[in-house]
DNA sequence: TTGAAAGCGCTAACAC
DNA sequence: GTGTTAGCGCTTTCAA
């Protein structure tokens, strides 16, 4: 009933190795069998099957996609897109996996849940990338991983990243050079090391400034909208101490929380107050008022961990720190920062 | 290197054979010789090879779920994640497949994408479980599939919903009760059937209420933050007409975008206007005011969906419309809405 | 450059 | 109840 490589080969006069070679782009195949091959293909609309190839050979046309699973944000989102659409492209599949760092077991639940599946390698979105029992679990299995942001360790695996530290720099310098001189900074995850890098970016820019920091304006986050609320709530609570004139979060979701708590609190953005965010979510753009924001390429950045782990010579373990590749950032100017 | 099947046999003292029983929970086999072989399996922490399994079994463990490529909300976030929870109960893996209907030839592409796959079924969220082309294909092919929420044809295939038109006209006599005359309608997408289903269940509290309905105070949207926004935008921009004093929202997020909207315009809710939502997403409740929403039990929707699939009974064909399901809403009262 | 044979790890069908 | 025998549809030898 469905069709095989045998269809295809006795169709086509040629031996199935031969069919299989074409599928492959193997060498050593006359361009005029190669021809043919590909046109009884194309009539019989023959699919090869997944599970015959994963069976036969070393690879499985899977790659997986570890997510950390309580904070599922925009973020988490352009990541999955974006490796879902490269995916397809070069023809694998994405296999995608929550995984909650703080239940105790979840690495082996997840780790033991994908063995049967002979994955061709993974891919470990922030904060994942860092969580030092996940990454000691795949060396030790030997599944090739790449990084995406980790922030640490270059040398350890293949990476794909922004500098986090000089895009936050250049988004502290605009807020300076809006007139700012109170700012405050909403952090991310903390185990999240990209998190800290944007921290000691504004921090430098700060200094670089001769401006002081209120060590009350650096509020804890968790990169989710309600933690960037809460943040604001809590800034905005300290009724008597004053406040910055311009707030840094280190991402939308928390920025979009922070415009959301300021109104609660009766303040205006950007008129009382000017925020700003980080990763160009799509919310960012659409919410009143449009959030300034650092544009993060997420989908080429992940299209690029994708690449990394199809390319043979990096499964091969061809020293993969020099397959790593930082990709550039865009300052975009909106509404919810203005000068002073 | 890796254990295989055998490895586990010889080592319990059994027949392959036996293994595979306990493997896939078979009768005839003695408890006692079960046991030995459950335990052989932890000490060697066996992990069945999926390609083996799916190449000589009808079944995959794989379950598809297709998503509607442009509009990823936390909607499409929560059905995915339940999913995948449901899924790695049952010991099933799943595939993502983002699916745009505007593009042509994407039914064929993605359906030509998972054909090697060989999925035990697929589950398909709104919009796409009314995308004619796609159930047509699907059908075509023989591939089990369970809708979720079509509002539409449910005797077609097996379905998961939740009683949209009940729940809609809940929320409007909710509105109602607090005093409110003058009411407007933020729509879903349009192809959307659930969507036409809340709407007429807005209408018809409405009228048995003896209320009428501005028709500028129905807006089209999209169930996207921005398309709540611009409804709101396009409502208060229309400055000599009187405005409602209450806006239902078909979805949290648009009702997230009109509560921005009417920010921009000065408009307090819930004090110059009631928003409310539906849904109950992550951010209704952290944003500011909190939303008044419907909550849909989404993570159970899908996990039912994933049961059904993986029903044999379902699988061969059993009447798939004898194990749809219907499941309850509940109505989340919080500060976006008040009494008039 | 091509093909024949062997086998990947599992389960279906059939014996016993 | 349990084991034996054949494949599932591919890719990998290795020979021609």
């Amino acid at each position: 009933m469905t069709v095989t490589i045998k269809d295809v080969a006795s169709r086509a006069g040629v031996s199935a190795k031969t069919v299989s070679r074409v599928l492959n782009n193997e060498t050593h195949v006359r361009p005029h069998l190669r021809e043919t091959v590909l046109r009884v293909i194309a009539e019989l609309n023959y699919k090869p099957n997944m599970f015959a190839r994963g069976l036969s050979s070393a690879r499985s046309y899977l790659i997986g996609l570890f997510i950390h699973d309580p904070y599922w944000s925009g973020y988490a989102t352009d990541i999955q897109l974006g490796a879902l659409r490269r995916c397809r492209e070069l023809g694998y599949h994405l296999v995608v996996e929550p995984l909650d760092p703080g239940e105790p077991g979840t690495v082996d639940h997840v780790l033991d849940g994908v063995a049967g599946l002979r994955l061709d390698g993974v891919i470990l979105p922030p904060p994942l990338c860092t969580f030092e029992p996940l990454l000691a679990r795949i060396e030790d299995i030997g599944l090739p991983y790449v990084r995406i942001s980790p922030g640490e360790a270059p040398e350890r695996s293949a990476l794909v990243e922004i500098d986090e530290f000089a895009a936050a720099h250049q988004m502290t310098c605009h807020l300076i050079e809006l007139g700012h001189r109170d700012i405050g900074f909403v952090e991310g995850i903390p185990t999240h090391a990209a998190a800290a890098r944007r921290r000691a970016g504004f921090l430098a820019a700060m200094a670089e400034a001769g401006l002081g920091v209120e060590a009350d304006w650096i509020l804890p986050g968790l990169f989710t909208f309600q933690s960037g609320f809460i943040a604001g709530d809590t800034l905005f609570s300290a009724a008597s101490a004053p406040r910055p004139s311009a707030i840094f979060c280190a991402n939308d979701d928390m920025a979009l929380g922070m415009v959301s708590a300021a109104r609660k609190h009766g303040l205006d953005v950007p008129g009382d107050l000017s925020v700003v965010g980080f990763d160009d979510a799509p919310a960012a753009r659409f919410s009143w008022p449009p959030v300034t924001t650092m544009r993060q390429p997420v989908s080429d950045m992940v299209a690029a961990a994708v690449d990394m782990l199809v390319d043979p010579r990096y499964r091969r373990g061809e020293d993969g720190a020099t397959f790593s590749r930082q990709l550039p950032v865009e300052l975009v100017r909106r509404q919810s920062a203005r000068a002073l």
